[in-house]
DNA sequence: GACGCGCTTCCATCAGATGGAATCGGGGAT
DNA sequence: ATCCCCGATTCCATCTGATGGAAGCGCGTC
């Protein structure tokens, strides 16, 4: 019956509704044969659900006929409350880390095994960075990934080194020992540090943001060009910066 | 079989779905029961189903057990391309006005019979006003509203008339043919006004911005006390921004 | 310690999902 | 002008996965 072998277990509706969601994870503007080649479902079928996300108005058509996320789903999301308050707290102290820099300054939140950027600032004049508002990387290879995974629950750790982290450049760190043991430092120093793990010449210092129960549900961070690599202020800046927002959402050390 | 009586047609998985994100569109963080209770559903399907979105990401549980609207939702949402490039575009003139005003600056998109709030800027010393980013309010009734009504395709002004505009206020126009002849108005001049519509005490003036086909994808309004409603600046100042973002999407005149 | 309340799990029944195939539609080539 | 092709849309007989009442669980309260 299942002409195309299928990963897992698609069975349920639901499951169907969220890969055709999942499809515009890269690809603003989608055909349905994109669509369904990338949720891997026969045409009907995608056809046919995504009327349903149209007429919820989750996706719209637009007149050239592809689709595209809808503003339903923007609003809907907009309002996340955690999300909104962390980003009205860190405002102030985002601007201030970036006016006495003018390098980039990063705002992430975790998502599974990537770190998710809230927000960001950069100056037109910093090293090249491909991080976007919205976008994941991978927690093993980026500042604030670092901090993020230094003080997530039991087995997140484990999961990275399962999935098996992936080597982008020669300072990626990757190897489970070297890996485990930045992250100790990492809860000993209350900094993440990485040098040319994602982006060539930049390296970046992160410090984690807690909340009022104490738990870390961000990280700040600084990416800069490896020249600046020795100069104080960054780790110094970020980490006022993670205790400033910290104490922003109620966080009483 | 059906023991509670259901409106209209929630048969499909998707729609019980739908419904579900839905409950969301007032209040942040809902338990189960209240999940189930907004979207009509058994305990038993709003469990499961609840248990389908988690699992994809676009819900979350925290630990108290509440669900709220999840990191993948957002991350999806933000990507969104339209709203997006319009943020951008419009965020330099939107702020050229908020600081030659002081006054509440807003730019809304049509969504159905409402006007989404994208941006919005507000001085303390402004008239309050309930708008917030992510809120949907009807267009009939406010400056925004008119603007993006308007300009809507045919079929929109029938279907506000039909739905039956609500009055919020003695100043809400919900007479057939006086909004009739106020979009004609706001067509010819390029300028919807409204005053003491949904919020007593304020008045706001509106202009639509176009794109690079000529369609009208957004509204800016201020809105300002009624005491100023006859200062000329604010038409003249939205009117500009209109037109400044337009081109900035790309709009020829 | 028993009651109440909200959450979770179970499973027999059947309504709704499925997707291959037929059809439509439009734009490019001949 | 006509044909062809390819993506989008619609159809419908088949059967699988959704359904939700009910039983079970966990926990705070009286």
């Amino acid at each position: 019956m299942r002409a195309v072998p299928r990963g897992e277990d698609d069975r349920s509706v639901a499951r169907k509704l969220f890969a055709i969601a999942d499809a515009f994870e890269r690809g603003d503007e989608l055909t349905l044969s994109e669509i369904a080649d990338r949720a891997r479902l026969p045409l009907s079928t995608a056809h046919r659900l995504l009327g349903e996300w149209v007429e919820w108005g989750g996706i719209t058509r637009s007149g050239d006929g592809r689709y595209r996320v809808g503003i339903k789903l923007w609003r809907l999301a907009v309002r996340q409350p955690s999300s909104r308050r962390l980003r009205i707290a860190a405002k102030p102290y985002l601007e201030d880390l970036f006016e006495s820099t003018g390098e980039h300054v990063h705002l992430a939140v975790r998502e599974g095994l990537g770190a998710v950027y809230l927000e960001r600032m950069s100056g037109a004049d910093a090293v090249p960075s491909i991080t976007d508002i919205g976008s994941r990387l991978p927690l093993h290879a980026t500042g604030v990934g670092q901090a993020l995974l230094a003080f997530a629950p039991p087995g997140v750790f484990e999961d990275v080194i399962a999935a098996g982290p992936r080597r982008f450049l020669p300072g990626t760190v990757v190897d489970e020992g070297a890996l485990r043991e930045r992250m100790a430092r990492t809860r000993a120093t209350g900094i993440a540090t990485s040098v040319e793990a994602l982006t060539k010449g930049a390296f970046s210092v992160a410090a984690p943001v807690r909340d009022a129960t104490g738990d870390v549900v961000a990280a700040v961070s600084i990416i800069a060009h490896v020249e600046r690599l020795e100069e104080p202020q960054f780790a110094l800046g970020v980490r006022i910066a993670g205790r400033g927002i910290s104490a922003a959402l109620g966080h009483r050390p």
